[in-house]
RNA sequence: CGAGGUGUAGCGCAGUUUGGUAGCGCGUUUGGUUCGGGACCAAAAGGUCGCAGGUUCAAAUCCUGUCACCUCGACCA
């Protein structure tokens, strides 16, 4: 009875499996990462959220260093007259671009459009920049938000406003441009897996699917717990698509003027997102070590009792010099059980009491945040078992994620085994690569095409759809 | 953008049908007792009912518009 009264004033969580999207909001509003704003479909990142950015900048950027990429900052407004330069491109981002017309009282003489990306930007500068093969390559990125006046939105997934880095690359040959794209494919692979524990789908997208103006894209696909597809990153090979209306052009060794091939590529505070629902559970989030703001909580039980307090310190102290994110928790206006159940909801991996009976045996008591395995640990040397531990979870958590995805992917040979399969997954199966069929299939099954995977051995001879003759392997899934 | 639903204190809700000037629980503040899975006692602060108009002597309540969120669809790299 009086357990029973208590639930009641617990914030609650709708179970994943009643409703996936009720579910998500609830962990999204309680768990400190964001806040609504009174700008339509705008958030603000809140600390928690914001340091959670932050890692994967950090992490991503020192990935980015590594192939020699360098960052550059870029103006956020773009002149009308820069989007329209390539056809493709603003017939895809014109529906969703916001303007500025008006620069204090005076109206403009040309609007600008908040950047919905910028690739017109980049371009301009770089036929100002590029003029001898000794120029090229030119492998830049940046660091911003940028703006697509999106109808519906949903926090992490689909705001209106959204921060991302945006790589933007000029190269003298077509392979060079290529082998670019893919290099950062490959980058933004290994990110989702190493460091978020996300695997995903490597591969390249349709024609219908690729980005407004590329000659090809290449994506990340992850898989949701309800068994939807979230793209989870973009790559993007435009050959001389953008070169050609934009002028960038070199002179070559042999003295001839030619068109420069470009790249671009881009992941965005969605990565986010795909953290919560391809880890979280029925106590909200559940954060992979390598990004989780605290990777390591301090409870101090009976904190007043003989040598509580100064122990917590010593080992928070300890756990800071050996460089794992540590946080000490020594709020003493609420008990420990609201803290175990606070933490877990904000998805620290690993959680470290240390009371009275701990400190008899000179040991803390270490619960899992993916487990909820409890452990006794000798508090000499805690932080050498706590790196250890943490590494487990990393991996436990990838290891999950990855059964997950394993078991939700099926080969399909026939429309119906499609139309089924898409309910809750991802449905492999040959493609002719008439876009006739990918409309049919989105038209009676909801699910897109997400890409092609690079191992393309065939798994049938007969398009799923239209039955003609096929040599596409191709994975399609319902998306965000 | 279409259909449906919701919006009242930081959070969760009652009050709206039958207009009369707002209430409950949690949380917050202060003091005290507690502290190993969402503690307890006492006192106090906190809202004009998403926002903007309108009807009325009087609006949380009726009308119009608008915004945000949720569900399902459409759209979308």
């Amino acid at each position: 009875m009086a357990k029973e009264k208590k639930q009641e004033f617990v914030q609650h969580i709708t179970p994943r499996e009643e409703n996936f999207s009720q579910w998500y909001t609830d962990v999204v509003t309680q768990t400190d990462l964001m806040d609504y704003t009174p700008v339509r479909g705008c958030m603000a990142l809140k600390p928690y959220g914001n340091r959670i950015w932050e890692l994967i900048h950090e992490q991503l950027d020192a990935m980015f260093q590594e192939t020699g990429h360098e960052n550059v900052s870029m103006p956020m407004l773009i002149p009308e007259s820069l989007l329209l330069k390539e056809a493709d491109h603003v017939e895809g981002f014109a529906p969703e671009v916001a303007w500025v017309t008006q620069g204090g009282t005076e109206p403009l003489q040309e609007r600008m459009a908040v950047r919905p990306t910028s690739e017109t930007i980049f371009c301009t500068m770089f036929s100002k920049w590029v003029q001898s093969w000794r120029d090229l390559p030119l492998k830049y990125n940046q660091w911003c938000s940028v703006m697509r006046w999106e109808k519906t939105t949903r926090p992490f997934l689909r705001t209106a406003e959204f921060w991302w880095q945006e790589g933007h690359t000029v190269h003298a040959t077509a392979e060079e441009a290529e082998e670019e794209t893919r290099t950062m494919l490959g980058i933004y692979q290994r990110f989702c897996e190493e460091n978020l524990a996300i695997p995903v789908y490597a591969g390249q997208k349709s024609d219908k699917e690729k980005f407004a103006g590329a000659r090809a894209t290449y994506s990340v696909e992850a898989m949701m717990q309800d068994g939807k597809a979230l793209q989870a990153g973009t790559s993007h090979n435009f050959g001389t698509n953008f070169a050609e209306p934009f002028e960038i052009r070199y002179l070559s060794k042999e003295g001839k003027l030619e068109y420069c091939h470009e790249t671009s590529w881009g992941v965005s505070t969605r990565l986010i997102g795909a953290l919560i629902m391809t880890h979280g559970d029925e106590r909200g989030l559940r954060l992979p070590p390598k990004i989780a703001p605290y990777q390591v909580v301090i409870l101090p039980i009976a904190a007043h009792k003989g040598g509580v307090e100064e122990r917590c310190q010593e080992v928070y102290q300890a756990l800071r010099k050996a460089g794992i994110r540590a946080k000490l928790d020594d709020r003493d206006n609420v008990s420990p059980g609201w803290k175990f159940n606070e933490w877990e909801l904000k998805g620290v991996p690993l959680r470290v009491e240390i009371g009275p009976k701990d400190l008899e045996k000179g040991q803390a008591t270490v619960a899992r945040r993916d487990t909820f395995e409890k452990l006794a640990l000798p508090l000499e040397g805690l932080e050498d078992a706590l790196r250890a531990l943490l590494d487990e979870i990393q991996q436990n958590l990838y290891r999950i994620a990855d059964e997950f995805r394993l078991a939700h992917t099926k080969d399909v040979h026939s429309f119906e085994e499609l139309r089924q399969q898409v309910n809750g997954g991802y449905a492999r199966a040959m493609w002719c690569g008439d876009r006739a069929c990918e409309d049919r299939i989105k038209e009676e099954t909801g699910a897109t095409s997400r890409n092609m995977p690079f191992d393309q051995t065939p798994i049938g001879d007969t398009c799923v759809c239209c039955g003609k003759k096929a040599d596409k392997v191709m994975y399609f899934a319902k998306a965000y």
